[in-house]
DNA sequence: ATAGGGTTAG
């Protein structure tokens, strides 16, 4: 079903040519031409090339050979070597010309493999089933997965059948593009049709997908299902359902599906082992890295260059940048290189601590080596400069990004706007931000909330207000996290009645009140005076089951102290030790100033008691 | 002697 429409669209009129909304790739127009002429290749028209040039297959054989492996240095090698075979006599076999069309796709040029197998095809080359799977496999990375549907139906009008290759090639192409839940139909519909007899490989891209659309417990049911139908996983299937587990923060399960791989013999990979290190790093549960990492030891499997990437952020994220400058130097050492991803880490650790000189430095090692910095290098050096309200230089890398060729993110550019509000550059904030839309760059929830804090924050809760219902009406939904700059803009501006409210929209929208929301509502109710209101929603985040933390408690117990209730502070300060928090610098030295009180209150006498006998 | 699957960054 889901075949047979992706057909129909494809023969639609205008789906082949590009559209804005697909610009990631420079889609020529020779390239939009040669993909248009694919649907009308059912039948060879031409005869090859007239001028032979004669030369030995084994020759190109092993150039081809060569070529597969590393790629072709110029684009225009490629099709220098594509010219010849068509001249050569006899022609080569459509392995050879196959060969070719696999190597232009490995070293990413799309375009150039589409018009080669568009040659290929007009010069009557016997192009078979493999040929045009991998065709599909470059349009599918070309993000023109309706081109790979429509090479599917040149396939089935040549009389080739496609095999579980072609589908799965298919499929990938789909998740891809987010559009997993018509790869599953398509699946579904493949194996009720027992259209292919489906290996790991296929179930294995069904997994992932179900993995990266937050479906990690449906890929556990996949993989036992793929058992049970005498499918057996492979070291990928495990991998991929590690990968979702870890990103899931279910570490734990994550490892009980390792030990099961060497109950079954697969041995994990490194690809196994890196998944769930990265998901231990993001749960700083450094005692299980380091047992992982002895674990690959034992079992002869090298860590490479990914691994070190994982424990280089890890480390550089919790302030060790020492630690991380080691790593580097020791995957150095045991010959991996370092790349842009393992220094953007490192520099991002330096940013973090603000030793931006660090940074640069660091940045300057790699561009001596050769490696260019990415979008994500210069996000990081802008994020370091905004937080060091140095807004300028940031504005200032910000413009170097396009003549570098990079383009700069929706995050990016959020970036600059929240330094510009922090610096109360409330002028340069709204232009940046009229500047943002022009450029056509597409507002997400974080953006928007970057927006209405720095309002907030600059005392334009009004227009914040009015931000957040226009966000509303653009079918923007909005997160926790807006509710609570709004709620904490409306109390910070003595808004208390529509601070309420919004709590109570939250609440009837389905969403969860976090800790921080109780807390912004408990430090606003103590501010105003509200003591009672404030308690009550302490005792509303418990029926809710939503665990206190030190600062509600600490809040609470100052808005006591503030409005001279010192026997409920006292009750509150056990409170909150017995749940294992402590005093905060502020709450001290507010109970510090008390006990010096020579006030005649009773309450304030008793405390005086209990704290200095 | 040709094709498809898993890992690194707010």
């Amino acid at each position: 079903m889901i075949v047979r429409r992706a057909f129909t669209t494809c023969f639609n009129s205008n789906t082949l040519l590009p559209s804005p909304s697909q610009g990631t790739n420079t889609v020529t127009a020779t390239t939009t031409i040669t993909l248009l002429r694919l649907h009308s290749l059912s039948q060879p028209s031409t005869y090859p090339n007239p001028n032979h040039i004669p030369t030995h297959h084994t020759e190109l054989q092993q150039l081809l050979n060569e070529k597969c492996k590393l790629g072709f240095d110029k684009l225009d090698d490629a099709l220098v070597v594509f010219d010849k075979m068509l001249r050569m006599k006899p022609l080569p076999t459509v392995i050879h010309f196959t060969q070719l069309l696999a190597a232009l796709v490995k070293t990413k040029h799309y375009s150039a493999a589409v018009s080669v197998f568009s040659k290929m095809c007009s010069c009557s080359i016997p192009v078979n089933i493999i040929t045009y799977n991998t065709a599909i496999n470059c349009c599918c990375h070309f993000k023109r997965v309706d081109c790979g549907f429509a090479l599917l139906a040149a396939i089935f009008k040549r009389g080739f059948v496609p095999d579980v290759v072609t589908y799965t090639t298919l499929l990938r192409g789909l998740i891809s593009q987010d559009k997993f839940l018509e790869a599953e139909l398509m699946f579904k519909n493949l194996l009720k049709c027992n259209q292919i007899q489906p290996n790991a490989v296929i179930f294995n891209t069904i997994i992932n997908g179900q993995c990266k659309t937050g479906n990690t417990s449906q890929a556990v049911m996949l993989l036992r299902y793929m058992e049970n139908k005498g499918c057996m996983p492979d070291v990928v299937t495990y991998s991929t359902v590690i990968d979702g587990l870890s990103k899931d923060r279910l570490v734990d399960e994550a490892l009980g599906l390792l030990a099961e791989m060497s109950d079954k013999s697969i041995q994990p990979s490194v690809v196994s082992y890196n998944s769930l290190i990265h998901g231990m790093c993001n749960l700083s549960r450094w005692d299980d890295i380091i047992q992982l990492l002895n674990d690959m030891d034992r079992h002869k499997i090298s860590p490479d260059e990914h691994t070190y990437s994982i424990l280089v952020d890890a480390h550089a994220r919790d302030g060790k940048v020492k630690d991380a400058q080691y790593l580097i130097e020791l995957m150095i050492q045991r010959g991996q290189n370092p790349n842009v991803v393992t220094y953007s880490a490192l520099m991002d650790g330096y940013c973090l601590r603000g030793e931006l000189n660090k940074a640069l430095a660091v940045l300057r090692t790699m561009t001596s080596k050769g490696i260019l910095p990415n979008t994500r290098t210069y996000s990081i050096l802008i994020n370091g400069y905004c937080k060091k309200m140095k807004v300028d230089t940031a504005i200032h890398l910000l413009e170097e990004m396009p003549l570098k060729g990079l383009t700069p993110t929706v995050e990016t550019y959020s970036t600059i706007l929240d330094g510009l509000f922090r610096t109360r550059r409330l002028d340069e904030a709204h232009k940046f931000y009229k500047k943002m839309l022009n450029k056509g760059v597409k507002l997400n929830v974080v953006t928007c909330g970057i927006l209405l804090h720095g309002l907030c924050w600059n005392g334009l809760v009004g227009e914040a207000m009015s931000m957040f219902h226009k966000m509303e009406s653009c079918g923007l939904v909005p997160d926790i996290c807006i509710y609570n700059i709004l709620i904490n803009g409306l109390f910070r501006d003595n808004k208390v009645d529509k601070a309420r409210n919004l709590y109570h929209n939250l609440l009837l929208k389905g969403l969860q009140p976090t800790v921080i929301t109780y807390n912004i509502m408990i430090q606003g109710f103590c501010h105003e005076g509200l003591l009672e209101e404030a308690y009550k929603t302490l005792l509303e985040m418990e029926e809710n089951n939503c665990l206190a933390n030190g600062v509600t408690y600490n809040t609470l117990i100052r808005g006591c102290f503030k409005n001279k209730m010192y026997h409920g502070g006292c009750v509150l300060i056990d409170e909150m030790v017995a749940h294992g928090f402590k005093a905060d610098a502020s709450t001290a030295s507010m109970l510090f100033d008390l006990l010096q009180l020579k006030e005649q209150d009773p309450a304030l006498l008793a405390l005086q008691k209990k704290f200095m006998p």
